[in-house]
DNA sequence: CCCGTCGATGTAATCGATTCCATGCGTGAC
DNA sequence: GTCACGCATGGAATCGATTACATCGACGGG
């Protein structure tokens, strides 16, 4: 692979020479100029971005950890913050800590190590050592969904208290008054919101959240199965489960489904986090839908501002309810009237994918 | 952040010693070592993986360049190839071309730039000047799930010709006649051969597969959609929808639910990949699966070997009809007694992941 | 007792870029 | 005509590692 040396050579010039055409430094003589350029074309060369970090200390690329790839939320998020940095002229590295904390750190570990320039991190738990040393250190760093409290590091998240709060609204206005959630791991701020978030609702209407309502699951389908079965099994069985993200209530539509239970009939299912299939699953689901594109972007926006010097401030956007079909029928109470920006809010990704 | 310098003046010994000491070269005195780890750990020093490439001339990382993140199949193909690749000491860079040729080639040139040890590639099109210049100037390469012929390139790849045959078999068992495709690009040759094999299905059956009946599609939810519409617009429609992705039979979906015409009733849908949601959908909907997981692996030990030095082999393993309710009822000519692997074939997503 | 060998260590070159500093030359001001 | 200034350019240091080569001391064999 041809350096810039031979480049130089070619060219008949010195290195600093070729750098400076390269990097368009202004004092270069036009004749310089198109002769390096010939050079370049001649030889195919391309800069190596290796040598070139090693000597900049920079290597224009963001380090993504997000919680789960399997999860088409966080994969849209991986998609906006690719495009977003890209943008901006930085790359991105992805890596996927399927939940585990120590996957997690593996992944920071790596990252760090190639010098990325800023970390765009979803935490798992609640902050191992490396990353707090990370944060402390002063390596740019910005908390995308889930964060970790008492770290100063900007956070860009949505917030789902009032669209939890309407989603209770919608409940109880069909009647339903034994409501479950499956929580996600203690360990991570979404999953303590949610059945905070969930809780209290529950409190304006007078209703409880029974220990027997909570079960704890990971963010994972499976475990939405198992703790559905568990729901399934009580003596008095929930009217209605919430799974606190798509992949636990597509655990708990399994569980469902191997029991012979019908939804809604039997038992009603919402979900949070809003993606293209719950549309089509059987019934529609009825989902909370973050901004996710524009989260993805807002934290790529923060951490480059990071990166730069400027300062990089937190966002919370809210989320929304989106009623559909699987905890009754829809429209008697609903608080937003459904079908006329149901095609827009159904399809987020679709939507933005060819805009 | 400490440098290799710095390590060595707390220990009190050479550079070399300190370099020695972490890539465990024999020759270092147990008290040399001993005082060079205490200075790492005080020091919390990590080497600097940039300088280390640039030295070395490798970065243990492989490319990834897939067609759409948003697709469940490939972002389960990305994670079977981080997961094996993680086993055999090498990162992965994910690069997501988007079905656009423009994107793949900017992931792949940045790829080059930053000097990955070999990439790995589903590609877009028939093969951008910028890859095969890759592939002839002998960067170690891999194609997944799609190729481009003439390309000395090891392809690791399903085969769904005997999935698809099982498929039209069942169609026709079922009393379908008018058998209709959506393709994806011409370009690809997942997007030829799936057309192929689905028209040399029908042929045994002496059925033509007219032009009205395959309509073209670029494996996105939006195509899906509109070629549903003009199916459906057909002074004749077909009976059979087949999907040659799980994006096109999602928007065949939104296209077939806007007219309020129901599966199956009136229209047949079936799909080229098996997904988790597709058990779930209204109605649940015959797919073929690819083992995709293995395809993961499969493509980066042969990877791994060609960056090793070592053969590489192309690999192709079959494909597996999943008969489900989206094209009629189920079991009454069905090849394969469903109710017994359902649950086994429904999920590779899940069960894999709980290993 | 001397010499060759081997183990432990340090010095310095190297990877491919960027960039500071020095140099040489042309030009305009006085 | 001289001087100062600025532009174009090249030489060389530098980033943080790895590694070839040199050195030095100890030890064993003849």
């Amino acid at each position: 692979m041809a350096s810039i040396k031979d480049v130089a050579a070619e060219a008949g010039v010195s290195v600093a020479t070729v750098s400076r055409v390269l990097n368009d430094h202004p004092s270069v003589s036009a004749d310089a100029r198109a002769r390096v350029l010939a050079a370049v074309g001649a030889l195919g060369y391309r800069p190596n971005a290796v040598a070139r970090s090693l000597r900049t200390d920079q290597t224009h690329t963001l380090g993504l950890v997000i919680s789960d790839v399997l999860n088409p939320y966080f994969t849209e998020l991986a998609r906006s913050v690719e495009e977003e940095a890209r943008a901006l002229g930085y790359s991105v590295i992805i890596g996927n800590a399927d939940e585990r904390p120590d996957l997690q750190d593996h992944h920071v570990r790596n990252l760090l190590d190639r010098r990325i320039d800023g970390l765009l991190v979803s935490p798992t738990d609640g902050g191992s050592p490396l990353m707090l040393d990370a944060a402390r250190a002063g390596t740019p760093m910005v908390f995308v969904d889930r964060w970790i409290p008492g770290v100063d590091v900007p956070v860009v998240r949505a917030d789902g208290r009032t669209a939890v709060r309407d989603l209770v609204a919608h409940l109880h206005g069909l009647g339903h008054r034994r409501l479950a959630i499956i929580a996600g791991p203690a360990a991570t701020t979404t999953g303590r919101e949610r059945v905070e978030a969930f809780r209290e609702a529950l409190g304006a209407y007078g209703l409880e959240l029974p220990d027997a309502y909570i079960g704890q699951g990971d963010f994972q389908a499976e475990s939405g199965r198992r703790v559905t079965e568990g729901f399934l099994d009580l003596a008095e069985p929930p009217e209605v489960v919430f799974a606190a993200d798509n992949l636990m209530a597509l655990g708990a539509l399994d569980a469902v489904r191997a029991r012979g239970v019908r939804v809604p009939d039997d038992i009603a299912l919402a979900a949070f986090d809003d993606i293209p299939w719950f549309v089509h699953t059987d019934p529609p689901i009825t989902a909370i839908a973050q901004p996710t594109g524009e989260l993805g972007r807002a934290a790529v926006r923060a951490l480059v501002a990071r990166i730069e010097g400027r300062p990089g401030e937190s966002v919370t956007l809210p989320a929304r309810l989106v009623v559909r079909r699987s905890c009754g029928e829809p429209y008697p109470a609903s608080p937003e009237p459904d079908p006329a920006q149901a095609p827009a809010v159904q399809h987020p990704v679709k939507n933005r994918s060819h805009t």
